[in-house]
DNA sequence: TTTATTTCTTGATCTAGATCAATGCAAGAC
DNA sequence: GTCTTGCATTGATCTAGATCAAGAAATAAA
């Protein structure tokens, strides 16, 4: 494996070094173009993925509009996870805002790992626990943060992703509309 | 361990009949009054709590206004996870709405859970994404819903809830205020 | 370069839901 | 029984943010 991107994996997920060449065996390298689709709504998503180099956003559609759940930048975990954990079809669309290099694990690959080791199982609990202490705080963003007050936090916490995302697709996952967000920055600019 | 809870909560979570003797072998049982705090914000919350009779509710506090996270009822599991789980200051409040049962798992036990068998570590992955994909959708229906499609969803997936909770907390859980809840339901009796 | 296309900004409205204020109503306290 | 006290309802405003519409910038295409 790549030596920078297994540094980076070490101080993403508790693993210890020997166990990493183990679980990116296991991966294997895809790339996608600028607005393909990592996964369909509606299908079925077997792959967890890892973004070696690009953006992706997750969608989701009602009634012609879209709202962003999230977007991933290099060197995170992409997935719609409920339906690779459950087997389900996927709720949302995922595509690819730039083109992307992933590193994808497949459900049965996934599974294989945790019948070999129980350490690939605490990996596994643990990177559980900090994906529902994440989404945790976006529901008490939503509960106590006006829209500006979301877009300051988000600006702070991932300055990068503003920068590299167009603004009216950082407005749908701020939940308001691209003229407010407009508005919201030229009122920031101005204080 | 109480045959009917015993029942329970080999549906909720998935465990073997054999480890759960021992799962709750580690909990204790411990009562609270209507009012108490289960967890105090600003305070590390070293306790996972199994609500065997009761209600609580987790409450986030902004200059003055509270915010409801999350209600929880008989047979279900209450913690401040991200203070459980990291050791770090709890960011809310949890307070029992009647007066409760509780059986309390220590963060020192379940570590020797862990520990014992990966089998526990197993049980531990599968309930922090069970988590993670219910927060998921929680955040959904923040970005999709307006209130009262917010409140019909409650209403049909938790209806002991709107029950047994006042609906002044009802509205803040949904996030909006007493009296356009009170309009919603008004509204909703005369379709 | 010039032309298209997409994104961003600005202004003028409109609306869902908040806030303020008053009243109704039910359950304990006395 | 009648007082409280706390919750729910209703009406009258107010406001954050949406929507509609038109230009201005920026990107991409020619």
């Amino acid at each position: 494996m790549i030596p920078s991107i297994r540094k980076i994996i070490s101080g993403i997920i508790p693993i210890n070094e020997e166990y990493l060449d183990v679980f990116f065996s296991k991966f294997k390298v895809v790339s996608y173009k600028k607005g393909d689709y990592f996964v369909e709504e509606g299908q079925i998503s077997r792959y967890l993925g890892f973004i070696v180099k690009g953006c992706l956003m997750c969608v989701y559609n009602n009634d012609g509009k879209e709202y962003i759940d999230e977007f991933s930048l290099d060197n995170e975990f992409i997935s719609a996870y409920a339906s690779f954990i459950t087997g389900t079809p996927a709720d949302k669309d995922i595509i690819c805002l730039e083109d992307c290099e992933l590193l994808i694990l497949s459900y049965s690959n996934l599974q294989e790992l945790y019948e070999m080791d129980p350490v690939f199982e605490r990996t596994g609990r643990i990177i559980a626990e900090m994906l529902f202490i994440n989404w945790q705080q976006r529901v008490k963003s939503f509960l106590l943060d006006d829209a500006e007050t979301r877009y300051l936090k988000l600006a702070e916490n991932r300055p990068d992703l503003i920068q590299r995302v167009p603004q009216y697709l950082v407005a749908q996952y701020l939940r308001v509309s691209p003229e407010t967000l407009s508005r919201i920055r030229k009122n920031i600019s101005l204080q």
